[in-house]
DNA sequence: CGCGATTTCACCCGAACGGGTGACGCCGGG
DNA sequence: CCCGGCGTCACCCGTTCGGGTGAAATCGCG
């Protein structure tokens, strides 16, 4: 994200503050020390006959370098909003129903219960939220998870999922 | 957003189209006016007695202020990209290796770090775990999840993996 | 009926996690 | 040059989790 992070709701990013006035008056007083300098070299060595238009013609390529610079510089963004598409390949069947692989559930002994804990886990609910939408003491949601983790073989919830997950249990 | 999060692999499109070469003719030609009309104008009205001084300073300032029109006029236009998911039909591939959802990224502004160090609490490593496979210390990765959590909305390691999932980051 | 499996609950303790704050160095852009 | 984002690390505090033990109630089945 550009600006802050978190925020969501970002509106889009506001034109760059750059500060004008610095550069109008650095410009200026190039300006001035370019006109000095060749007003020097004028009366130093009045050598040019038709230095006038010598002159102008070195101050204007000059300035005119430095305008398209400056212009460059601080003409307003302008930005342009290029558009692009990244794929995300969504599975034709996104709705593929899972089927869980019952002989594994078998092969490792979970108990319907523990197989409905384990599926509240892997929504992401504490246990305290599972042991209320079950209407269960957390001490029982507890002991749950215990069994399932000694029989998934886990030591963390997500582990459990993990395992779970590619066991087929779980979708 | 800032939208810019873009890739970086980023081949930026060609240069803006725009004809520089009809500006520069065009501005070649303007000098000479201008010049050939200061000229006439010193010939014809021989009353300036510094006119060079004044001369130049017209000259300097048309041309900045010409230089100025055209850089702001040549300024490549700076390209804000906007990632845009579309949904691409892919066949039943079973195995569709799974590609990340980068718009997705892009909105929740993850960092490539965050999203190293959740795709590991994805994969059922506790913190230790994270913090000895990275070589960082545990507060380190502690505050890793934190930002990862406050992005993605969640308050618990299985969350952050549930919303990730849902989201097209991690398979 | 008795036995084993299942489910429910309690308590305790140490480890892990979540949240907050502060700080420092680095780098890239205005 | 200064600012902001990023990555790194520390410390603290409260909560949650994981693990261990124990113990009821319930139920299916022989």
């Amino acid at each position: 994200m550009g600006g802050t992070r978190a925020g969501k709701p970002e509106p889009p990013d506001a034109a760059p503050p750059a500060r004008p006035w610095r550069a109008v008056v650095g410009f200026g007083l190039l300006g001035g020390v370019l006109i000095a300098g060749l007003r020097a070299l004028e009366y130093r060595y009045l050598l040019l006959q038709h230095s006038a238009e010598v002159y102008a013609g070195i101050v204007a390529a000059l300035f005119a370098l430095l305008g398209i610079w400056l212009g460059g510089r601080f003409s307003r963004p302008r930005e342009r909003v290029v558009l692009r598409e990244v794929a995300v390949p969504v599975p034709v069947a996104a709705t593929a129903q899972f089927t869980r692989d019952e002989a594994a559930l078998a092969r490792l002994g979970l108990t319907p219960r523990e197989m409905g804990i384990l599926e509240l886990i892997a929504a992401g609910l504490s246990t305290r939220e599972i042991a209320a939408r079950l209407f269960l003491s957390e001490n029982t949601v507890k002991t749950h998870t215990s069994r399932v983790f000694e029989k998934l073989g886990a030591r963390r919830r997500l582990q459990a999922v993990q395992r779970a997950r590619e066991q087929r249990l779980i979708p």
